[in-house]
DNA sequence: GCTTCATGTTTACAAACGTAATCGATCCAC
DNA sequence: GTGGATCGATTACGTTTGTAAACATGAAGC
């Protein structure tokens, strides 16, 4: 039966990246004009423009459709916490030949982290160590 | 007098960023075999691939270009360093909303960070802390 | 001097992206 | 039942990216 139909999970642009965040922060299925709402209209994006990135983000499969009268609601398929660890993961893997720690040293070093967050993160870590 | 040249940092693209870290690596400038035989060769890409983006890394400014006999030799303008912060940061601010100890906590839970990870981390924290 | 090779420059071309207008169908108000 | 509003679908169009061929020019060998 050859191929199911999900193969490579297909790369998000920064645009529809910002339409995914409108979704995910959205819990119920939204409506296009939803989407407009919320991230459109701050962006300074028409109608059209949401409704295109909407239907990419459904060719790529990162969003569902279920119709709602003459409409459709959308729905990300994927998860918010599958797609940051996606994106956080392909980062390290090209800036930091993929370990994580690298970066943590590197943000650490560079100061974008302060020292609360130091404190902040030490905490996280004994935590997860236990 | 208008614009002083340098104005925003133009984005490196990943094919682009291949080429910049065969510069990093190859501490003195580089001619264009040479970052092809680095890289290009190892990427299946052409001579004159190589070319095409080392002449885009120089139009956004991101690589120089020095004059050897009838050729060009090439050297990064950016640190890489500044590189690796900046698109860190880009991740940061994209994902989690600016707070790089959100990013930690990620890594962390998502396992990405493995025990040594952990106990490396915690160590430079230390250290960095005092 | 002519051929050949190396090198940068110009041009090419498809796919992805950002941004949107237009089209065709449908529903609502009058 | 007719006109406008609404909605998804189709088409558009310039830019960036990936990948490279074609071209011009100068060097080097014979």
């Amino acid at each position: 039966m050859a191929r199911k139909s999900d193969d490579s999970p297909e790369r998000i642009s920064d645009a529809e990246h910002a339409i995914m965040e409108a979704l995910w922060d959205h819990d119920a299925p939204a409506s296009a004009q939803d989407i407009y709402d919320n991230v459109g209209a701050a962006r300074d994006w028409s109608l059209a423009t949401v409704k295109t990135l909407l239907s990419r983000l459904v060719t790529k499969q990162a969003v569902a459709t279920q119709p709602d009268g003459r409409r459709f609601l959308y729905s990300p398929v994927i998860q918010r916490s599958d797609y940051v660890g996606g994106e956080s993961r392909r980062l390290v893997n090209k800036l930091f030949g993929g370990r994580a720690a690298s970066l943590v040293a590197h943000l650490a070093e560079s100061e974008a982290l302060s020292m609360d967050d130091l404190t902040e993160i030490e905490a996280l870590l004994k935590e997860l160590k236990s």
